[in-house]
DNA sequence: CTACTTGCAAATCATTTGCAGATGA
DNA sequence: TCATCTGCAAATGATTTGCAAGTAG
């Protein structure tokens, strides 16, 4: 029987801006106009994006000033803060993905559409967990890439 | 019996500087002085490095004009091209270390030292197929790290 | 009120590039 | 020879910051 390596979700009791409300007020920070329409966008819909794709679908917002690029930065980083998103770095640019909502995750990243698709996979945290024991290391998070070319494009390159 | 998780070294029949010269000249290229001593001072010891690191080793050449910045970065992006070495991102920055007479392998990364360990593991090796499989994803490769604080600053720590 | 925020413009910072002179095969 | 290289200075591009004006609580 196959493996299911497929991701639900995890079930919140608060929505995002009610997290991020939380997290703001226990820093003494403000909820703002802009900090609400930014997790909005965000959490619109569940998808990996970096600062630009962001930043393109407020576009409308920010030419009418209502809202700036440095402002989506800032709140980016604070979200990260936050743990509401994740932050990675892929060839440079920070990616991002939601956190809140969703389950520990790994990555595999085609290098063709560069499109990242999500997999979970118990045997992977317990043989972290076994690495970790033999090196007296003590795991706060991991990350894993495999690259690679995603069935799609696979089937793209063999018509093409 | 626990696994061995370390590393040896894999036999190689040319130097890096041979293996090198023969990458550049299938490329139309040439053996200048300044690639000669990059190389030389990249394969001296295996270490992870940066391009800062590198040029810092380097500064007494570059201070005589010997070398340059850019022609550092020209030849790494070279050297990882020819497969000698193998460039990660690590919050923003290049990261480079041996891929040339190294056997693949995956790191923890301490939080504390900012140091990179090493490991290896057919499991992991094994898990990514199974994966791959249940995706029909076709994997070239895979990066993993796994974060924390390694056993020498958690002694460190619990003296301090 | 008034401390936290924001938009703007300018600064950063690692890395890259254009170009005229230098050099390896 | 002469195409490839190099150093220099300047460009890049994503992200960050200083600051005066705006605003949440």
């Amino acid at each position: 029987m196959p493996k299911d390596y497929s991701l639900g979700s995890v079930e919140i009791k608060l929505s995002p801006l009610e997290r991020f409300a939380q997290f703001l007020q226990s820093r003494g920070k403000r909820v703002t106009r802009q900090r609400r329409l930014i997790v909005e966008q965000v959490f619109s819909h569940h998808d990996h994006f970096d600062a630009d794709e962001l930043i393109g679908h407020l576009q409308d917002l920010i030419a009418q000033r209502k809202l700036s690029r440095p402002t989506v930065y800032r709140t980016l980083a604070e979200l990260t803060e936050a743990g509401l998103i994740r932050k990675m770095t892929l060839s440079g640019r920070g990616v991002y993905e939601h956190e809140y909502g969703y389950p520990r995750h790994d990555h595999l990243h085609c290098e063709i559409c560069n499109r990242l698709l999500e997999f979970q996979s118990a045997e992977l945290e317990h043989l972290v967990a076994e690495v970790a024991a033999e090196y007296r290391f003590h795991v706060t998070g991991h990350r894993m890439f495999v690259t690679g070319i995603c069935a799609e494009c696979r089937r793209r390159q063999g018509i093409e």
